[in-house]
DNA sequence: CAAAATTAATCAATCGATTGATTATGTCAA
DNA sequence: TTGACATAATCAATCGATTGATTAATTTTG
């Protein structure tokens, strides 16, 4: 049937998601990912013609669904600059519990900048959704509901980077927050909550100007 | 001579240390460590047992004199926690500016924890850091210096996690902060002054209770 | 001379990729 | 409908290259 040419590619990308997220670029053999897919290796060549060929399928079936509920967010003018942005924490913490492994994947193979012409097509798309928040903060800044002196970039670096921590240097944090992070029922009921009442509190200690209240 | 042998070592892990940093642990092999040291290829196993043992070789030398400054600035009892806290963040920016390619390769090599063992001692080791840092923070819990409520374990990841992707995601930050964030002159006078107040503004509005300023 | 240091040569293992053969599926004329 | 043919899918086997590691021989050193 041709559903089963279909599924059978969708099954390898599956694999081959899980597996770079898992081992990188590198250490993900193509044996290992038909193995696991129990497909022959000469079928990864066959349907996506290299190894690269696979990752890029891999990354780009996975970026198509992201940036349209971040714009209607952004482009939201009923509510205020710090409402906005507690949509946004809630928006990405959701996002990122429920697609961490590939999350993973995409910094491991941003911070590879060896073969450029992927690194840069990874942080072309990620750039977009990097201007979307800046525009939220800036305009808070404007409206005078955020402090004016707040370095903008930096703040984004903390919001990404406070993530990326967490899902890629699983070693350290399981040891530190006492719990499995990689256990997505844990990353589900108990870590979400707290990343973003922690994320919330953070920011809105650094941003929003409580001495002026005009806004709330 | 004696002096040879040890200046050999070193010699040895010096540009080991290098081109582990340009090419991380995979990327670069034992051939092109010792062709570029001008040693033999067995001389590496005959040093340093394996290239695991190699690479932990300069992992332990380049951690050492860190762990030492900031177990003085820990143990220090006569300032109160919020200087620790800049005198350990000046210490951080500063290490990190000057070692940014090895603490990138570092973060990359924790972040595919295959190699199981090798990853572990890594994070062994970091979690020292680690650990010290969570001892200034929770004192200064303790005094009433900094907030009781505050999530002790998530700042950390925050500071630890916004360098990272500084430094990790080099394309997106070079971006953002409109310079080249690989250049070592622009590192050192305009990202490390800038870092450096940003962590400290971010951290204070966080951490320090500031309606209670006994301690000011 | 004996121990340590160093070398060239080679080891088995694994890598991504490709081959030619085989099987399954589909097409179309008779 | 059926037989002949064609295309797509799948397979085992193997390619040359490279990896980290090891051996055995040689040189240097004390």
């Amino acid at each position: 049937m041709d559903k089963d040419k279909i599924d059978k590619k969708e099954h390898i990308l599956d694999v081959a998601e899980k597996v770079f997220s898992e081992l990188g670029f590198d250490g993900a053999s193509t044996r290992t990912i038909s193995g696991e897919a129990g497909v022959n290796m000469a079928m990864l060549n066959y349907y996506f013609g290299s190894k690269e060929g696979l990752f890029l399928a891999v990354f780009n079936r996975k970026i198509k669904s992201f940036q349209n509920i971040l714009q209607n967010i952004s482009s939201d003018d009923t509510t205020t600059s710090w409402n906005k942005m507690e949509q946004y924490i809630d928006l990405y913490v959701q996002r990122v519990v429920s697609n961490n492994c590939f999350q993973k994947m995409l910094y491991q193979e941003l911070a590879m900048q060896r073969r450029g012409q992927l690194s840069d097509e990874i942080a072309g798309i990620l750039m977009i959704n990097v201007m979307e928040l800046k525009k939220i903060i800036q305009d808070g800044i404007d409206k005078g509901e955020f402090n004016k002196d707040v370095d903008l970039d930096l703040v984004i670096a903390t919001i990404y980077g406070t993530k990326n921590f967490i899902i890629n240097a699983p070693q350290l944090t399981t040891t530190m927050l006492g719990y499995d992070i990689q256990d997505e029922k844990i990353l589900e009921e108990v870590f979400k909550p707290r990343i973003e009442a922690y994320m919330k509190k953070l920011l809105r200690a650094y941003l929003v100007n409580e001495h002026d209240n005009t806004n709330k």
